[in-house]
DNA sequence: CTAGGTCTCGAACACCGTACCAGATCCTAG
DNA sequence: CTAGGATCTGGTACGGTGTTCGAGACCTAG
């Protein structure tokens, strides 16, 4: 009566129906990312992921060879997010390329531990979704002129440059996310007296005002906007000058 | 007679003289980035750092606060490598720029494992090394004409670029250098079958030879600067408008 | 009814960061 | 020279991690 205690499973609690558990790759992969938007990287492991999905662990090895193999699924299902230029808006390369610059960085920011996750990206460039986004963009950029090493070469750089700002950013807004605003306001204050030895720096930061410092994000779309713009202009003139 | 053994050091044994450590927070941050650099991330533990100081894994903590904080040292640290623009280039901007991205890629190649790093690179961004970098950076460009906001976003974009590109270059020579070429190969061969469905990304993989893929290197180098001056050009661009 | 594939999951292992605290060592004041 | 406080080391222990292994539960085909 007493020791078994759990190794015997009534009729009652047992599953009536095959409640076998319907556990699939593809489950396990948007679980995961819906535990990472809600509480960052280091709450993701295989035990508590398993939680969330009402089974055992070690089931989820069963889908999945491994953690890393689960971090590229869901790098390339966020992928999968970002919007695929058109091939036919040729005629206007660079407005497709700063939409899908835009897109790309709103993706970061939507899942801002992808900072943490970065060393996996190369083994989901492979993943179907981001090749989807190569073919469009490439094949547009060579519509618009540009031949096929240049074409990848531009896309690449626009992707360099989008997500280098981008990375900075979410690791800016995960660090204020995790500090409270009293510590947050003796981090900055320390940042201001340490710069106090280096006249420009301390003239830069004394230039923005509380209501910038306190949201980021205008300040962040603006620069973003300037630096892309910067980019486009220096590829719009490389293909005039053909 | 037994039972001791080893919790009793006799006088032969123990040290003649004060061994006090010498334990040192630099001692310790250097340590970290041999380490890092000769066996990657995860071979980063608090236990195996101790080893190789030949001392007890927590007496670390009495220098560091913890792991995370490590780290940011370690950051710090590694941006005092990258060459400091001098603001004395002001008539060479361009160049002096150019060099400075030259050298922050140069120095994530050399520690590739900051890309598994980057969540911790934002309170970092209070370092010392940073800050120098920012001042002498920030001034060459006001005074090459910029305005001290746009100086700002000029060094900011520039930065984002190459840390980008930098950055995925990194992570794709890590994925090579733990894959073994006969995996080497069946990946590529993978990726290339993947490929049929997207006949651009077919033709352009198709048009690199053996030895381009091979050696990446010289394909990285001539990609970066080709972004890189692009960049430039579109910086360059808007202070001619001036 | 049985055999074999598919899938779940508990136990266990090696390793991790780090809190706690006892003790060794050093420095300084008297 | 001694006493006592500050500085620094490191053993123990706790709660967590990814992952392997193997025992079994379930489903389907014959």
């Amino acid at each position: 009566m007493p020791a078994s205690d759990g190794a015997f499973t009534s009729v009652w609690s047992r599953p009536a129906r095959s409640e076998r558990s319907t556990l699939t790759r593809e489950q396990i992969v948007s679980e995961a990312i819906a535990l990472l938007d809600a509480q960052g990287i280091e709450a993701l492991s295989m035990r508590k992921l398993a939680a969330r999905l009402k089974s055992g662990a070690t089931s989820l090895y069963w889908h999945v060879a491994n953690r890393d193999e689960l971090i590229q699924l869901v790098i390339d299902q966020i992928y999968g997010e970002v919007e695929i230029p058109d091939p036919g808006d040729a005629a206007d390369w660079r407005a497709a390329m700063s939409r899908f610059g835009h897109s790309v960085r709103a993706g970061v920011h939507r899942h801002p531990w992808l900072v943490s996750v970065l060393d996996n990206i190369v083994a989901a460039s492979m993943g179907p979704n981001l090749m989807k986004i190569t073919e469009s963009s490439v094949t547009l950029l060579t519509r618009a002129g540009f031949d096929l090493r240049e074409a990848e070469r531009v896309m690449s750089t626009v992707s360099a440059y989008t997500l280098g700002i981008a990375i900075s950013e979410a690791a800016y807004l995960n660090w204020m996310d995790r500090t409270d605003e009293a510590q947050l306001r003796a981090e900055l204050k320390a940042a201001m007296t340490a710069a106090e030895d280096h006249p420009i720096v301390h003239e830069l930061y004394s230039s923005y005002s509380d209501a910038e410092v306190l949201d980021v994000h205008k300040t962040m779309d603006a620069d973003f906007e300037y630096g892309l713009e910067r980019l486009l202009d220096g590829i719009a003139a490389r293909l005039d000058q053909k």
